[in-house]
DNA sequence: AAATAGTCCAACCGCACGATA
DNA sequence: ATATCGTGCGGTTGGACTATT
């Protein structure tokens, strides 16, 4: 399969656009919408490459687009869903509306990366480097149940920026092609079911609740810490950031010392030696399934494998993400904590407490050291 | 004040993939 | 079935800016 030129390169321009380039394009796409991204330079009357004018575009010009810093929540965010997903930066994005894949790339690349790094972290596993805190077995096991879930989750995750896609495609007039609208961007696709933040966040709110409660008395001294802190305290900026429940409402102290850490990261050789020991043939998937089906209790999504997994999922963070919670004993609002019931017949804590460990902890470490400007 | 190092980010490059002829 | 087009994506670069020496 050949590859044609994107454009004829000989007389185009390249480099930094001029505020009148700027302006014809911004012109033309109101006028008419991109339509063709080859066709439309000579349209605009500019002299570049369709490919340019269309990065210009969805990169800087169009009007959704939120620039300046980023928040604390959207650090985190940023942080647990390249946890999840890797450098996939557009699937990223679909869940940080305003945001730009190449704007959290190159955050990631000059902040995040570097803050994971330094805290010894790496930043492409989210493993810490030293393997002493961890006991190796427990930890690849760990990981390796993580990685399916990952998996599925980044695949629905490309599905739906796939959906988002196809409705801004489906977007006929110019005034809709432009994303006039926040909501009606194709960060932020108008579509039913469609990511937001809002749902973004909630996957790893429900993670933190589907991956078990009853750690909160084992690793935070007090059962209802994440009672006393559904939120994130940043005390550098002086602003108090909405948080989830995910990253660790206790964000501001946990790790504090080194000691709390090392407790976490012990307790996780310790609760991984139950798993081991209570659940031959454990999977990850397979818990986590068992246990969104429960709280599903629709008995015809019964997963591995297929979607089976990946819709239960979905269904139960769209819901939890929902005003109205219509699911027994599944609230994920800081505001609530109401006990999530463990799945019948599976002791899952081991295998939960390992992974909301490994992932409080990750978050733990940024937030603490957002408190630690001699870190940086 | 000048030189150097570091940071940031817009823009480019090339590959991959789906749609279509 | 194949070639081509159009576009999206992730990696990388280069220049502007800032901090440090």
């Amino acid at each position: 399969m050949g590859r044609s030129p994107c454009c004829d390169k000989v007389g185009l321009k390249k480099g930094p656009w001029t505020p009148e380039e700027d302006q014809k394009l911004l012109a033309y796409i109101e006028e008419h919408g991109h339509g063709s991204w080859r066709a439309l330079p000579t349209k605009a009357g500019l002299q570049r490459c369709g490919k340019s004018c269309r990065l210009r575009w969805t990169n800087y010009l169009r009007p959704d687009i939120k620039r300046g810093k980023f928040t604390v929540q959207e650090e985190q965010t940023i942080i647990q869903l390249h946890a999840l997903l890797g450098n996939r930066w557009s699937a990223i994005a679909t869940h940080l509306p305003k945001r730009t894949d190449n704007e959290i790339k190159n955050y990631w690349n000059t902040h995040l990366k570097k803050r994971l790094t330094k805290m010894g972290i790496d930043p492409v596993s989210h493993k810490p480097k030293n393997d002493t805190l961890l006991c190796n077995d427990g930890q690849s096991k760990t990981v390796a149940n993580l990685s399916h879930m990952a998996q599925w989750e980044s695949a629905r995750l490309e599905a739906e920026a796939r959906l988002a896609k196809q409705s801004r495609l489906r977007c006929s007039s110019p005034s809709e092609k432009m994303g006039g609208s926040v909501e009606s961007s194709s960060l932020t696709p108008p579509i039913v079911g469609a990511p937001t933040t809002r749902s973004c966040l909630d996957i790893l709110k429900a993670w933190n609740k589907v991956c078990g409660n009853k750690h909160n008395d084992i690793n935070y001294g007090s059962g209802n810490r994440d009672l006393e802190s559904p939120t994130s305290t940043v005390s550098t900026t002086g602003v108090k950031e909405s948080s989830t429940n995910f990253v660790g409402g206790n964000s501001s102290g946990s790790c504090d010392d080194g000691e709390e850490c090392d407790e976490q990261w012990e307790c996780k050789d310790e609760s991984h030696d139950q798993m081991a020991n209570s659940i031959p043939g454990f999977n990850g998937i397979s818990m986590l399934s068992a246990c969104i089906d429960d709280h599903n209790n629709n008995g015809n999504q019964h997963m591995l494998g297929g979607g089976g997994f990946v819709e239960s999922f979905t269904d139960l963070l769209l819901s939890s993400s929902s005003g109205t919670n219509n699911h027994r004993n599944l609230e994920v609002d800081g505001e609530s904590n109401v006990a999530l019931e463990p799945p019948t017949g599976v002791n899952n804590s081991c295998y939960e407490d390992n992974n909301k460990n490994y992932w409080n902890n990750i978050l733990d470490l940024v937030n603490s050291s957002l408190q630690d400007p001699p870190l940086f």
